[in-house]
DNA sequence: ATACGTTTCAAACGTTTGTTTGGAGTTGGG
DNA sequence: CCCAACTCCAAACAAACGTTTGAAACGTAT
């Protein structure tokens, strides 16, 4: 067994298996016996199972939320479409994951369950580090789709994050299906590009009459 | 208090408990005591936890894949346009849960829980008790869309299906936090026509040149 | 009134959970 | 060399979990 790491270790396995079962159904022992550790490692270096969780959401947090800045800076001043707004948010994520699939389904489940399974603290935490650069995303997301009042943009936005995190989440599983089905394999990377264009179309699709 | 419907005082409680906090984290004891009825009532009554897990199941999707049936049949033969046959699943689930937001919530906040949170045995008894159904409405999907390929309506079905529920499931915690920021409360029924809006236009968006 | 099937109840069952403990290893500077 | 700080580990902790038990309470037909 390569000593050393105990704390990686413990973060890529609780990673992995939080992502498979969630938070509650996921138990320190499953983690440390998996990861090769002791127990009691789990609350030597973290402190707790909630500061654990915390910080695997840090770790994978604070590269995209670092990457996205970096790009939007990147682009700025330049007239930016939905299209090219979304498309950086997308290559953030294929970026921060390496382009790898399993890494990228991780990510989006665990934003997932952050959403689904997050009680109280956690929706602080996730708001107070990472609230600024979704604010800053949204006002360029308001020069994109200027026909839109505020209302309704706060409303598509969450269509449109519903859309991709319940997909991406689920990309695993949903890609064994598609392949059973109908025969031939979709790769990540051409989900993802049906996945902006349904968002797209969404985003900008006309206000219909009450 | 009410004696007489133990049954009926546990599912009411533990649906609206496994709604707010999932399944792993609602306890049989917080279910009994909160509706007033003895900790061992549950697996008297039920067997054992996953058993009322599936009840609760049942208990709400069993009338809507009635009523959704029963409204396909109602409007067959007619040429059915997209928009007409999103307005059909979505008057269904405002009927069989009477209007009622609250309900509806809880509706999709399980149907969420149960994409999401289900592990095997679950995933099963949903595809063998309501795969029909679906499947059913997928054809007539399928009509809806004539330029889609089978491939890429599958995805944007899943697209749709994740707008929906992420939105429908976290539908109190959006309108409190819309009201706050924009001062203006939004009816539930007008969250739904903007849904139905976005996904009409995610569905029908013309798929990009790669 | 008696007997019977059903339902309710308090109490305990054995597991599993997150957390804590005290001592054994390991490492690097005085 | 030795002390101090850090890390690991087996063991135990209290608490919460789902489940089971046996007796009490209930309504109903005999």
């Amino acid at each position: 067994m390569a000593q050393g790491d105990t704390v990686a270790r413990i973060l890529d396995t609780a990673e992995v298996l939080f992502a498979e079962k969630g938070f509650a159904e996921t138990s320190l022992r499953a983690i440390t016996s998996k990861a090769g550790v002791n127990l009691a490692a789990v609350n030597y270096h973290f402190g707790s199972k909630e500061a654990l969780i915390q910080a695997v959401f840090e770790r994978f947090l604070d590269p995209f939320c670092e990457a996205l800045a970096r790009r939007l800076d990147q682009a700025n001043g330049e007239t930016r479409s939905l299209e090219q707004l979304l498309g950086i948010v997308s290559a953030t994520a294929l970026e921060v994951n390496q382009g790898d699939a399993r890494q990228l389904a991780i990510f989006f489940r665990l934003i997932g369950l952050a959403y689904t399974q997050a009680q109280g603290h956690m929706r602080r935490f996730l708001r107070q580090h990472y609230g600024p650069v979704f604010s800053r995303f949204l006002h360029l997301l308001s020069a994109a789709t200027p026909t839109l009042t505020p209302v309704e943009r706060f409303w598509r936005v969450h269509f449109a994050l519903g859309a991709t995190i319940f997909t991406m989440s689920g990309m695993s599983s949903l890609t064994a299906i598609c392949s059973k089905d109908f025969g031939e394999a979709v790769s990540p990377d051409q989900v993802n590009q049906w996945l902006l264009d349904f968002v797209a179309g969404g985003m900008q699709a006309p206000a219909a009459a009450s």
